[in-house]
DNA sequence: CTTGACCTATGATCTAGATCTAAGGTTTAT
DNA sequence: ATAAACCTTAGATCTAGATCATAGGTCAAG
């Protein structure tokens, strides 16, 4: 049986995390002492460690919710259903890949046509990139 | 001059963001009505086009307000003072460029692990990849 | 002259995932 | 027996970027 400190300690995640992760229906001691304090079984250590490992996948905690409501009752959902979640997410963060690989290209071509001198910035490319309504920034170089 | 509702409906944001612009210095109207309407000028709307444009390219709010206080006063700053910025976001996109494709990665190699079917999920191989101590997935199938 | 669209200011709310505070009770070690 | 460390609760705060609510003032059309 672990404290709330102890189970935090073990798994380097701050109490008020546990705290949080109960409030919010991830996570709740199997039982509590006689005055009040949260005792958590090494089977409650295991679904933190859940949590964190899906945590370290990229899902959310809404999301993880739903895993462990799978995981909880496994002989009642299919593959299908863990592989779903799975698939959405993975979506989700080639969506988001996909933008800021967006940002990535933008920022590149800004940079590039920037000289990143110590000149006036009157002139610069990236300002007038930003200025202009145009999406293109010519790489011609700007000082005269 | 442009009041507040044209101003937004003319480039497609809330009413409520202009005057959050304004709370948070990125962007003040030149003048006001004698009711104490806000009217902008299409100086105004330029640089509320600067700051689209910025966001567009994945600045924050508090990074363009850095743009835009070098973009007034383009003459004392020098490019390197520019290009710094747009630099910094670059290694911050790809730092989370970096995070996302892990993952990726991970998600990929859960998705390709699960069958999908409408099997029990008893022994997927997503939730025992979850549950176990090992980072690896294995490739091998699952069911039986 | 009244309806409806538009505007004002201030402050609350939202998401997400915590982290922190305040006021107090418990346990352990010295 | 008393200090330190730890625990409890409820609720506030934080980031970021808005959006919404409230209560009221302004303006044009019919
Ligand atoms: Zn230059
Ligand atoms: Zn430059
Ligand atoms: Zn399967
Ligand atoms: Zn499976």
């Amino acid at each position: 049986m672990y404290r709330i400190g102890e189970l935090a300690k073990a798994c380097d995640i701050n109490n008020d995390t546990l705290r949080f992760y109960e409030k919010n229906a991830l996570l709740s001691p199997s039982s509590r002492s006689e005055s009040g304090y949260r005792l958590y079984t090494e089977k409650d250590k295991e679904i933190l460690q859940f949590i964190l490992r899906a945590k370290g996948v990229g899902f959310t905690l809404a999301e993880i919710r739903e895993l462990l409501s799978i995981e909880v009752n496994k002989a009642d959902n299919a593959c299908a259903d863990v592989k779903i979640l799975v698939d959405t997410k993975l979506a989700d963060v080639e969506r988001k890949l996909a933008e800021l690989t967006r940002f990535q290209t933008s920022l590149k071509r800004l940079s590039d046509a920037c000289c990143g001198g110590e000149e006036s910035a009157e002139h610069c490319t990236i300002l007038e990139a930003l200025e202009s309504n145009t999406n293109n920034v010519r790489h011609e170089h700007h000082h005269d």
